[in-house]
DNA sequence: GGTTGTGAACAAATTCACAGCG
DNA sequence: CGCTGTGAATTTGTTCACAACC
């Protein structure tokens, strides 16, 4: 129970089960079974059980888990204690939609900037959020401890972004730029590519295969 | 060669293949070895060379993989050779952020109409696209030939968009919405959730784990 | 009784390592 | 020689099934 790191396939279900229990909560449901959790999230009752063994023991045999108790364990884990700045970089289309996203700062992700290099933009506020020059980044990041980097820039300078991002002092990264990047030792970085995840429907939809239906 | 499925991990690389080989062709290099490719998309060699072998045998031994050739076998195998045209449902934020998106149209999956129940907004464009009543989706769908829906609506309601949608016969849906969602058999569905992405971030940047690199 | 927690069995995906061939 | 294509080995993830416990 000590040693064993909490596998990936885990950490990615966290979030789910994390916003299942937010509306057992809501709800006012004081306890549930992994087989209802397991309904909710659409995920195996024992694929639930094993998940939740990794975080420690909170279950009671013969009744589940306490809604809050595992509620506040997930929420901890997953950082969700405290709230996590963010700092877009690129003010294009994808850049503005972000920062108007409702999505993030309801979830604990407040935009504090959106990072731009055209200098006519730098200054302007969009949806509320300042748009500020590259020089700034650095300011920005150590002002704002564990400042999470977005990029929404075309791909072509999503590389230096990202170098950037790592040089103002930011280690985790999450890219919406069509493009594999590298980020050093220590940097945690995600891909979010809309075009892949749709591609990968269209495949489906190529090929007569009754495709299923799990996310 | 023949009766093999290409597995699901394979079919979420393509996309990824596809990028790079698109780039180098646009760079007029007419060969390429696994090893090139495995550098640009960030994954292993072998596993490069194990995913193509399931679309067929391609390569030279020796040699490497022509860029055309490849390009185009996976192209095909992705759909890519037509356009797939995308409804989406919700014209609040995160739906007109979508519907503005250029990297839909530019690789193929055009933005035909927002779906809206607000009464008010129908009827208006934005950022070129039609706003149209739900009672307009099964024509919609009718007319065009393998739509792929995207639920951009609030969570509380994406489960009934989603019928919707399968009852007007679309057969590739993309959630926007934190929500799981069932789908018939048939019918598949991905999901793309923003938050869950930026809460596996911040697992990581919270337990200080050397968190580490490829996406 | 009912449900957890987990070892064991199974399945999928990745990576190694090398034979086979240009 | 160099690189592909692929069996075999390994790792990772899922599911089963049941003892342990309330």
């Amino acid at each position: 129970m000590a040693v064993v790191e909490v596998p990936e396939a885990t950490i990615s279900r966290l979030p789910i089960y994390f916003r299942v229990l937010a509306d057992l909560s809501d709800r006012r449901e004081a306890s549930v079974s992994s087989e209802r959790i397991s309904e909710f999230a659409g995920v195996n009752a024992a694929t639930v059980r094993k998940d939740f063994s990794y975080l420690g023991s909170y279950g009671t045999r013969g009744v589940g888990y306490e809604v809050a108790v595992l509620l506040s364990q997930i929420g901890t884990r997953l950082g969700m204690a405290r709230s996590w700045p963010v700092v877009i970089a690129g003010a294009g289309n994808l850049g503005q939609a972000l920062a108007n996203y409702r999505g993030f700062s309801e979830r604990g992700f407040p935009v504090l900037a959106l990072i731009e290099v055209d200098e006519s933009k730098v200054g302007t506020t969009v949806h509320g959020v300042r748009v500020r020059a590259a020089s700034d980044l650095t300011e920005i990041v150590a002002e704002n401890e564990g400042c999470i980097g977005v990029v929404a820039t075309p791909a072509s300078v999503a590389q230096e972004v990202v170098d950037r991002f790592v040089a103002a002092g930011i280690r985790s990264i999450m890219n919406f730029a069509p493009a594999v990047l590298t980020v050093p030792e220590g940097v945690h970085m995600r891909q979010v590519d809309l075009a892949v995840e749709m591609q990968v429907l269209s495949f489906h939809g190529q090929s007569r295969d009754p495709g299923h239906s799990r996310p």
